[in-house]
DNA sequence: GTACATTGCGTCATTATAACACATTTGAAT
DNA sequence: ATTCAAATGTGTTATAATGACGCAATGTAC
């Protein structure tokens, strides 16, 4: 695979690549999508390089599916990461030559990469995290428990997770994180998750339901051991209204 | 000056460039820095490469100064533009004879340049444009009058701008815009400049009076033909307070 | 002095927010 | 079957923020 870039790194952008920060939801858990290559200890963002024929946004799309297997996904770009030396000496010279990559493609590999972070919110239930190279893993992991990430992926990550902090207080959040059928305080807890604190459960429902995002479905969950709570799901059309005109307008 | 930079062009990250957005805001417009080159019809933005033993955001810093002279402004990145073609024939092969670029020059410079857009918000009083170049000149132009850009340019100046009438509802804005001491009138302007709309004279004296990062001074402003307006400056420890906590929290 | 434009401060109705109380509904325990 | 625990849906109340105005005060121009 990477092998497979590098021999051919004349239809690549030099030096840049994108990562991706994939968001899921399960379990009331903020979820990341990681790889982990095999006889690796670290785990890293799904990230790939940027093919010459492509719009980088279209590559983010290239780069994530290639990885990951996911597709149809909302990609937004969060941040650029370029510091001088954020991937030195991640490549070593032994693995370069067990690898068996040529002299040119080493040095391609070893230049200073420029980052573009993408992030995207994505149904948990209908990711199927499907490693299209043998040799990794790819797995949803919960954003409280990520195990040491390669290169500056932590950071990115990181940043990841703030813009989303700030986006929440812009726009709604929740489409594509939430299955279609959702109950309002599945969706506290996903705020609640996000922005890592507590929110008042009766000031939550009514906030959320005075956006006019939420349509009232005639359905309980059950299963659940108290009072089942009432079926929602998002009314795309308002919801994109507001997404259009953001939620505070401030001034 | 390009032609040191084509020269020498394992010095730069390929195919990466930065471009920077400079607003600054006199006689109630909001200005920004453009370039034009000598013979040329066209503007540009201030932009330039990545020298490889520069951080981003280091480069950013170098770029700006190395075209305008200006120093000491806060940059922060707020997009990337990387379109296939966004700089498809922007050099031609006669421009690139007549500049007397090497064959190897040439093509380091005709690659697609994926640019990060950086922006910043000055004290238009404190700013000289001064060119570093003679043939370039370096001009404030009223975002209303800005002439036809090069490249991606008009989009890059665009989403930069964007991007400030987002973060006006996220966080105070004004610290570096104006001169030390100014009338509130004149931050309205400011934030009705930026907005594109009029706000009511009342409400937002208080509003802005209330976040409590403006301190009344013992002096008006005299040589205005009605009730001199008082003058006020930034209380620079509860503006960066406010700042970092950001205005509406939202949830 | 008078006219004029604009500022500074105040009012008032409406809406949003924070902090609660309380009754309801469900599965589970006894 | 009755009771319990846990969480939900709705309501209340005090306080603060907002939007739409009224009006007196101030400094220059005439």
């Amino acid at each position: 695979m990477l092998k497979d870039i590098l021999d051919n790194n004349q239809n690549y952008q030099p030096g840049l690549s994108i990562d991706c920060v994939i968001f899921g939801f399960h379990n009331n858990q903020l979820k990341v999508l990681l790889i982990q290559v095999e006889n690796s200890q670290k785990w890293s963002l799904p990230g790939g390089f940027v093919p010459l024929d492509q719009d980088i946004d279209t590559a983010a799309i290239t780069v994530l599916n290639s990885r990951t297997g996911v597709e149809g996904v909302f990609l937004r770009q969060f941040a650029v990461f370029g510091k001088v030396m954020r991937n030195h000496n991640h490549f070593g010279e032994e693995v370069l030559k067990r690898m068996e990559i040529s002299d040119e493609g080493s040095k391609w590999l070893t230049q200073r990469f420029v980052t573009i972070g993408y992030y995207a919110l994505v149904d948990f239930s209908k990711i199927v995290p499907n490693p299209t190279n043998k040799h990794e893993t790819v797995e949803w992991i919960d954003h409280k428990e990520v195990p040491e990430l390669i290169l500056d992926h932590k950071e990115i990550l990181d940043k990841a997770l703030d813009t989303l902090r700030t986006e929440l207080n812009l726009m709604p959040v929740g489409y594509n994180l939430l299955p279609e059928k959702f109950t309002v305080p599945e969706l506290q807890k996903l705020y609640e998750t996000i922005l890592d604190k507590k929110l008042d459960r009766r000031n939550f429902f009514r906030k959320i339901t005075n956006i006019g995002i939420l349509t009232k479905l005639d359905e309980k969950k059950n299963n659940v051991a108290h009072k089942a709570p009432n079926l929602y799901s998002f009314d795309k059309e308002k919801y994109d209204e507001v997404l259009k005109n953001g939620l505070n307008q401030g001034w």
